[in-house]
DNA sequence: ATGAAAGCGCTAACAA
DNA sequence: TTGTTAGCGCTTTCAT
């Protein structure tokens, strides 16, 4: 036995003893029905558990209330948080969302686009996997507002993102405020805006204070893990290691907390240190990480409404706009910095 | 100006010279074209940046290559990975996933259902709101593969699970095989079929080896970090505190740390905490976190590939299967978990 | 207020 | 091998 077929709109017509198009009337909303007539439209539709196929309409009408999210890597939590700002806006509007992955991997994002092109999506917020691909193609043919990060240098067009290089600098204010001069910063992906806007942030703030940024305290990572761990294990051992070390995203923190365990370094009583991206374990580590805080959730929200209202206005390529919002990040002071014990530090080191 | 349009089959038959059947035939590879004739329709392809419509394919062949995707929360490590999974083996597949959350609200889990229905489909993995939902009426419609939690007591149909009891039954173990006989647990949501299946796993552990558990041991939680931490205290308070807690969510064992961490116990020299679910940063806390490793990303690919099978298969509801692919959970002996100091906590308890 | 008819972009019979 | 025709389920004039 096969599936039970959908009921159609026909269906519904013949059991209301009408016609389709009157059927259609009273599911838009048009209100041109008698409410005797509306009323035995509705019981067949319940009746027949009718659900007005999309992809019909769409075919018919020409709009799909479906947008697409393209985003490196959902177990980033930085990530799922964006997603979930967006799929909160997109439903509120009536919009399902059609997700994919983009993985690092170039070509793999212009196979996605292809695939919302296919879908004839209505628009689509994209986490761009880094600052080289160009989106001219699709976005002759549906709206696209960038999160996060931008598809190229001097890109025009609508994003959604976040001040990296203030929060940056906020951070390195807090440190300096709090009495460290022998700052190391582990710095992330140099190809991407928001890795280069976060080492431009800390030059800033140690600049104004008139400090210096030894090179042995600058390190370059790749956001990885693997990357903060032996980052820091370099700092550590250092002759005249840092007081404080500023991590530029989590998953370099993790990596950088692990050596300080294996050094057994306190923190912040030797060292101090400074997490860019902050996440929901962050305050259950001990000690608790001080970090600064992106607000996902409410890119994500802002990305989507931003599309949707595009996607409304129902303005060709020309007309998009070039809004780039930019959110403030938070910087959330907790335990893992504190004054520096320089003494403590340096005898210490070998 | 208005948005460029997109091509359309007829489109690219006018400018090849060719029926839109040919276009077509070339489009699904059906082979029966000249090769000659086949050159200038893919030309004709590039040049007009042809993608052809999936919606109005679908329409015509009354399938779709859309899979739908419900979970409660993508902001929880365990249900991303379970995303990550489906959407590998979907996008390996061809099928795009349309995503939506649930948010532990069995209203707007209807919702999804419907939307999904409306969207026509070919099938959905879905991982449960809890055990209350009827999915008849959706599975009368398209095939669904639960994951992780099943929608009702007592459910026939595809599923993938991990075997819930087996996993906590092997952390009791190890637990018991330390040397501990004061075990906690703090149990996780019972409306839950898998919340049920670790306490039963608990259970049978400490009766295989004879032990009892005291009343005062048993705290029921609700896999909220807030209930972990609250729970954790009302043990540590106890005038004879247990010697382990077995934590049965990740939530709730960053409460029960931050509570150890107020209590200034130490662990593990003081008490043992194992938890059920793993997470990144497990192994990251200090001391690393003794967790039960749920297959997350592995139980989305196979959910997927059942999905898959079944939408491939194209039977109708009665012939669904009904397998339910039970995996394993892994126990990461870390650091949380070691012997028991009797002595050294009932002499700090008061 | 309601219905008949056309057509969105595609594919599947069938005809040539 | 290729083209003609019909129609998937819906909405939208335009008559009635």
């Amino acid at each position: 036995m096969s599936r039970k077929p959908f009921a159609t709109i026909r269906d519904v017509a013949r059991l209301a003893g009408v016609s389709p198009a009157t059927v259609s009337g009273v599911l838009n909303q048009k209100g041109n029905s008698r409410a005797e007539v509306r009323e035995r439209i509705e019981q067949a539709m319940k009746a027949l558990d009718y659900h007005a196929d999309h992809m019909a309409r769409s075919l018919k009408t020409g709009s799909n209330k479906v947008i697409g999210m393209v985003i490196p890597d959902l177990r980033n939590f930085f990530f799922a948080e964006l997603m979930c700002g967006v799929e909160e806006v997109a439903r509120a509007a009536g919009f399902s969302v059609l997700f994919s992955h983009a993985n690092k991997d170039q070509q793999l994002e212009r196979a996605n686009l292809a695939m919302l092109s296919a879908h004839r999506v209505a628009g689509a917020v994209v986490c761009s996997t880094d600052a080289h691909t160009s989106y001219d193609g699709a976005l002759r043919r549906f709206p696209i507002v960038f999160v996060d990060r931008l598809p190229v240098i001097g890109f025009r067009g609508q994003a959604v993102t976040v001040d990296n290089t203030a929060a940056a600098w906020e951070a390195t204010r807090h440190l300096i405020g709090l009495g460290h001069t022998d700052i190391a910063i582990i710095a992330g992906r140099t190809d991407l805006l928001a890795g280069l806007q976060r080492i431009e942030g800390f030059r800033r703030g140690m600049q104004e204070a008139c400090l210096a940024i030894r090179d042995e305290y600058f390190r370059q990572g790749d956001y990885s893990i693997e990357s903060g761990y032996r980052r820091g294990l370099e700092l550590l051992g250092l002759p005249e290691p840092p007081t404080a070390i500023f991590s530029c995203n989590n998953n370099m923190t993790l990596g950088l907390m692990q050596a300080l365990a294996e050094y057994k370094v306190e923190c912040p009583d030797e060292i101090s240190v400074l997490s860019y991206d902050d996440f929901p374990w962050a305050a259950f580590f001990r000690p608790q990480l001080t970090a600064v805080a992106q607000p996902g959730l409410e890119m994500g929200r802002r990305a989507a409404r931003m599309l949707l209202d595009t996607v409304a206005a129902g303005k060709g390529p020309e007309e998009y706009g070039q809004e780039n919002v930019v959110l403030k990040a938070e910087l959330r002071i907790r335990q893992s910095t504190g004054r520096p014990r320089i003494a403590a530090l340096k005898g210490r080191a070998q």
